[in-house]
DNA sequence: CGCGGGTTTGATGATGCTCAAGCCCGGTGG
DNA sequence: CCACCGGGCTTGAGCATCATCAAACCCGCG
């Protein structure tokens, strides 16, 4: 079960593991399965863990004054799952979260969170390079946002997110992206007579 | 020169700093001083530099194929400016950054910075805390852009930002939120009209 | 005074939304 | 096996929002 973190910690930090650490970690992680549509996580609650998700999908949104969700982050094996915001401010969170998919997901609370990151230099140079790696992230899909069109967002998440592509459904990408399921239906339908390549399913 | 930049580190960590500390950070920070309009980066360089800012204000934008500039980023005093996509993969930036004030910066290097990281612990300190913070910061954003109306994203930015809606006129206040310059004066009037509020100016 | 940068306003058009209907497909139960 | 159902996707018609283009205005400054 711990396996996938530690392989995923050494994958992203120069210093190893030792057997303490790893000992550590496995009474510090906490597993937990998820059916799909489960909450993990419901606005006005406050988030106390942090989850590694070893295997499934998660999905994290707003709910607005229609009742149309609003997906601001889609998370899969590899990644984490939790609002940042609430956890580290304790206060209610003003997202959901719930599982796409049947899930396996490790928990950390707050408090083992910030001892692991002064007890373990592995762990404290993953979560710099992970937040690193996510600010990039959030300031490119921030550009696409303002500065292109639906299509040539749709374009670019293709391109450089084929996994999240083939794992949610399209109406989850599309307000991902910031346009309604209906827009995006006919924007693929444009890219494809465009290049005359139907989009592999 | 050196001091706002220790105020600033005290101001955000709880281990204090040492002489010793200081003395490493006054030999590792180089002052820089920008007149309005001058390029810290332009497209295609690679951000070798860091920037803490003393004093002025900072915009990163990309611009399009039709040369419109879409502001991706505003910084201003006690906020760091600089492309952390190309700073940390040294590869050329797809932005610029210029001053739109005089301003004055205290450069970085990326390894004086990661040395700084391993000797300093209130400066890991801070720059996890500065991590956390911009990524709830984006996330936001990000969130506005995909949920909300041009109307409440300016009511939001509004209320949440009014340094910066001081500090930078309105076209740039519009791109940074996604709308042209024409809709954000649409959007204003209307605002007022509402709550027969004028805008403080 | 005239210039440049910024903002406002109006007219027009594109882009994307809403609503509603129909289709496709996999799953369930008779 | 087939009928039905639900979720997701597509399509069309009409509409709202926002962009574009162009003109005018405002104001600080040389």
């Amino acid at each position: 079960m711990h396996e996938l973190i530690f392989k995923y910690l050494s994958s992203c930090s120069t210093s190893s593991l030792t057997e303490k650490d790893m000992e550590l970690m496995r009474n510090t992680f906490v597993s937990k399965k998820m059916r799909k549509r489960q909450y993990f996580l419901q606005e006005g609650d406050v988030c106390k863990h942090f989850a590694f998700i070893v295997k499934g999908a998660m999905r994290q949104y707003t709910v607005d004054d229609k009742g149309i969700e609003h997906f601001v982050q889609l998370s899969i094996e590899n990644y984490w799952a939790g609002d940042r915001e609430s956890f580290a401010t304790f206060t209610p969170s003003i997202y959901n979260i719930d599982a796409w998919e049947d899930t396996e997901l490790l928990l950390i609370t707050r408090t083992d969170f910030l001892n692991l990151l002064d007890s373990i230099p592995g762990v404290a140079e993953m979560v710099r390079k992970l937040d690193e790696k996510d600010f990039i992230f959030a300031q490119r899909r921030l550009k696409a946002l303002i500065s292109l069109t639906a299509e040539k967002r749709f374009a670019e998440f293709e391109s450089s997110n084929p996994e999240f592509n083939r794992r949610f459904p399209q109406h989850i990408i599309a307000s991902y992206l910031g346009v309604t399921n209906v827009t995006l239906s006919r924007v693929r339908k444009q890219a494809m007579k465009k290049y005359s390549l139907p989009v592999i399913s």
